[in-house]
DNA sequence: ATGGTTGGCATCCAA
């Protein structure tokens, strides 16, 4: 089973890119994320015409996740179920080929001391609560998408320039520490270490792509039996590369067990 | 100290 990632930063205008990495790279399931479209608007039926089943959870502008799949999606379910969190579309949960599947995107923090920020970490708690009552970490589980944090330094370029900032900082990092402690292992670094290996490249830095000034902020976690059976984990950086592309690229994991 | 880019939507917000 091939899973993998990708934040498109709007589904409609990366459409076309997205079939052609589907059909060049035929994974069994595809996360998305910053899909900016409400449900009546996603383009459904382009996915299924070509034999994806697509499950959708999006709002108008911002955020917005979706789950493609060749194979049958069961049991989705959107958001937290939890009125603190009323309207924010970040994440899609489901079980596919009997693997649940957790899509997420993790709120940006925008700068350290906002609301949005403090959103940040209460989301990441939040998310904590959700996965002990829904998760079993000793069941296969697949948790991927756009977490917005870079684990080490060797996730970042220009080190140490961002410790301290969103996606550095060190509340943030204690969040995602208790997470991974709850069972996920980090699937790219159980083959590949060091650093300059990136999922985004930031549009507003010229040339950011060109020169590797990257950050490795989309993951795909796997519970112990997923970890185990993973054999293969690595970036594409073949979107990133298109014309007019998203400023993230695809993580895929080849997981042998299912 | 600050700018640079992109997408969606509305003349700015979020990333």
């Amino acid at each position: 089973m091939i899973v993998a990632t990708l934040n498109v930063n709007s589904i409609r205008m990366r459409l076309d890119a997205v079939l052609e990495w589907l059909a060049e790279n035929e994974p069994d399931v595809l996360a998305l994320q910053e899909t900016k479209v409400p449900d009546d608007k996603f383009p459904l039926a382009e996915f299924e015409e070509l034999g994806w089943q697509v499950a959708i959870h999006g709002q108008k502008s911002y955020n917005g996740v979706a789950l493609v799949s060749r194979h049958p999606i069961a049991n989705v379910r959107t958001g937290f179920g939890d009125p603190l969190f009323p309207e924010d579309c970040r994440l899609l949960a489901a079980e596919v080929e009997g693997v649940t599947i957790l899509n997420t995107y993790v709120p940006n923090g925008t700068a350290v001391g906002t609301d949005k920020f403090a959103y940040k970490l209460a989301w990441l708690d939040r998310f904590l609560v959700y996965l002990r009552a829904h998760v079993d970490p000793g069941a296969p589980a697949v948790w991927l998408g756009d977490m917005n944090i870079a684990p080490t330094q060797d996730d970042v370029w220009g080190s140490p320039k961002h410790e301290g900032k969103i996606g550095r900082h060190k509340e943030e990092l204690a969040r995602l520490e208790a997470l991974l402690a709850w069972g996920w292992t980090d699937l790219f670094r159980k083959f590949t270490q060091g650093p300059g290996h990136y999922t985004f490249w930031d549009y507003v830095i010229p040339r950011s792509f060109e020169n590797n000034l990257g950050w490795r902020i989309d993951h795909i976690y796997g519970t112990a039996p997923v970890a185990s059976a993973c054999s293969r984990c690595e970036i594409d950086p073949s979107l990133r590369q298109a014309p007019k592309p998203s400023d993230h690229t695809a993580v895929v994991a080849r997981l042998i067990s299912s």
